[in-house]
RNA sequence: GACCCCAUCGUCUAGAGGCCUAGGACACCUGGUUUUCAUCCAGGCAACACGGGUUCGAAUCCCGUUGGGGUCACCA
């Protein structure tokens, strides 16, 4: 059993990324590497309506930017093109001759006004929904004049009796009694494939050894392994991974906010920190949670992902993306963090060319409470506008430290030495003593004066970056009562 | 409703019958460093859903209950 392991991520172009697809294609990507096998992509792009070619070239563009390139898909080819269900319907049509005329398909004219009736009843009864098979019974006569009256079918698979084993890599044997499968679609009116057949023609072609999946495809498993069993195919191994949830318990969706992969991308999240997060929803590394993809991958093992749903947590995925800023080099991390203050228009790229060695130094006092890269924009905005805003309580606040500020106003308008982080904390030191103000007393109004936030970087390293005039200035607003909010 | 899946700290998880007084990470809290803030360091809070079995022994195996989720299309 050295078969070379082949394993596939397939999407459809309907939309954004979701993030759910994006572990399963990780996954898979991480289980091709450690076996050496491959990892194909392909475009399950049979729904005419709502696939797009601007979220198929965006999701190329996508998993180019997440790092996970294919062996085998569009742009790089390989033995099985095309890899765009699009482009193989020829295919799919020589082997649906084949369930033809092996009988193990037949014709269905009834509308959908009707297998909707049939559906409500069912379920008034208590019933799991299927197909009842009324147009099984038809006669070749009746199947010829409907056809002459120009009625529409479709092509329905007949269900043989007899219970289906599942074998799952992550669930075991999962058996699907006998009564639960109507015959269903494999042809739509429009002569198209649907789903299930095409997704089994391409697996078996394609050679795919493991389908690791979402597990909403778990109850298509039964249907398609009847399929495989029809062509005479070996099903492959599945693995179906459970479902990622939103903060509320129930399936991730839209209505949880940020779902897709590229408003994390937008955001400015490093790919290697989101996926390594994404990575540990539903499976634990031996050894530690910060791991790079090769880490990943020398380590992945689908005998060890977990069966229950993950919540996603955002705060932590933004703990993980600090932990990889942590690791830029101070340039780089300038660079990535530039469009981002650019399209906040508090500065513009020209700008910050000129005062690049002054932008590092902003973005070095923030780097440790960067979780992307946008993060950057509340936290240096002080840095760039002068409009600040506080609370009422705050204004109050700084009404009553008005001695206090005055002081460092004068102190600060009246130094000629080099505006230094040394000499700025020499200042501090000397207000303080001149004032009896010290500790929060003392460095609150500064720090709100200067920055209008409670918090934020040591004030040695921002009162010199602001320079000693623009220090002098936000502290007159105070002192001479002119607050704008 | 039917079928299927799942069930360990608030969240992600470790745990393959004795190593479990249940370990780690995020979050949170406290202390130290810092006359502010943050980082950092140290410590702390906090979980085996419930009930029956099996076993000398169960978080771990079995059954049931409860709870949560997924799926029931001419979507994938």
């Amino acid at each position: 059993m050295s078969e070379q392991v082949r394993v596939r991520f397939a999407p459809s172009p309907t939309g954004d990324l979701h993030l759910g697809n994006v572990r399963t294609a990780l996954y898979n990507w991480l289980y091709a590497k450690h076996t050496g096998g491959a990892f194909i992509l392909r475009v399950e792009d049979t729904d005419k309506v709502r696939s797009t070619e601007q979220s198929f070239e965006s999701l190329l563009e996508i998993m180019k930017w997440l790092g996970l390139d294919w062996t085998e898909g569009p742009g790089v080819g390989g033995p099985h093109a095309p890899y765009r269900q699009s482009e193989r319907t020829a295919i799919y049509e020589d082997y649906l001759g084949k369930l033809k005329s092996g009988g193990f398909v037949y014709p269905c004219y009834c509308t959908e006004e009707e297998l909707e009736l049939e559906r409500k009843r069912q379920l008034g009864r208590g019933h799991m929904p299927k197909y009842g098979g009324k147009c099984l019974k038809l006669t070749e006569a009746e199947r010829k004049q409907w056809d002459a009256e120009g009625k529409t079918s479709v092509l329905r698979f007949k269900v043989p009796a007899g219970e289906i084993l599942v074998r799952d890599e992550v669930r075991g044997e999962v058996v699907f009694p006998d009564d639960q499968l109507g015959d269903f679609v494999l042809t739509r009116s429009d002569g198209s494939p649907t789903y299930n057949f095409t997704v089994v023609v391409d697996d078996a072609l394609m050679k795919v050894t493991h389908v690791i999946r979402g597990e909403d495809h778990l109850s298509n498993t039964p249907k398609q392994i009847l399929i495989y069993k029809a062509l005479g195919f070996t099903p492959p191994k599945f693995a179906h991974l459970s479902i990622i949830k939103g903060a509320d318990g129930q399936k991730l969706s839209k209505r949880h906010g940020e779902t897709s992969c590229e408003s994390y991308r937008a955001k400015g999240y490093l790919p290697e920190a989101f996926l390594n997060y994404l990575a540990l929803l539903g499976w634990a590394p031996k050894s530690g949670e910060i791991l790079s993809l090769k880490e990943m991958a020398a380590e992945f093992d689908l005998t060890h992902v977990g069966k229950s749903g993950a919540t996603f947590d955002a705060v932590k995925l933004h703990w993980m993306g600090a932990q990889y800023i942590a690791k830029l080099s101070l340039d780089d991390l300038t660079r990535g963090v530039l469009p981002f203050l650019d399209e906040a228009q508090l500065l513009t790229r020209d700008k910050a060319r000129d005062k690049f060695d002054w932008l590092k130094q902003v973005v070095d006092t923030v780097r440790t409470s960067l979780g992307c890269y946008s993060d950057v924009v509340k936290e240096t905005f002080y840095f760039f506008s002068d409009e600040l805003s506080f609370e009422p309580a705050q204004t109050e606040e700084m009404s009553g430290q008005l001695k206090v500020l005055e002081a460092f106003e004068k102190a600060f308008q009246e130094w000629a030495g080099e505006f230094n982080g040394e000499n700025f904390m020499k200042i501090v030191k000397e207000v303080g003593k001149a004032t009896g103000a010290k500790g929060k007393g003392l460095y609150h109004p500064l720090r709100l004066a200067l920055t209008g936030r409670e918090d934020g970087p040591e004030l040695a390293k921002v009162g010199p970056i602001l320079g000693r005039d623009k220090v002098v200035e936000r502290l007159r607003v105070w002192t001479k009562g002119e607050v704008k909010d």
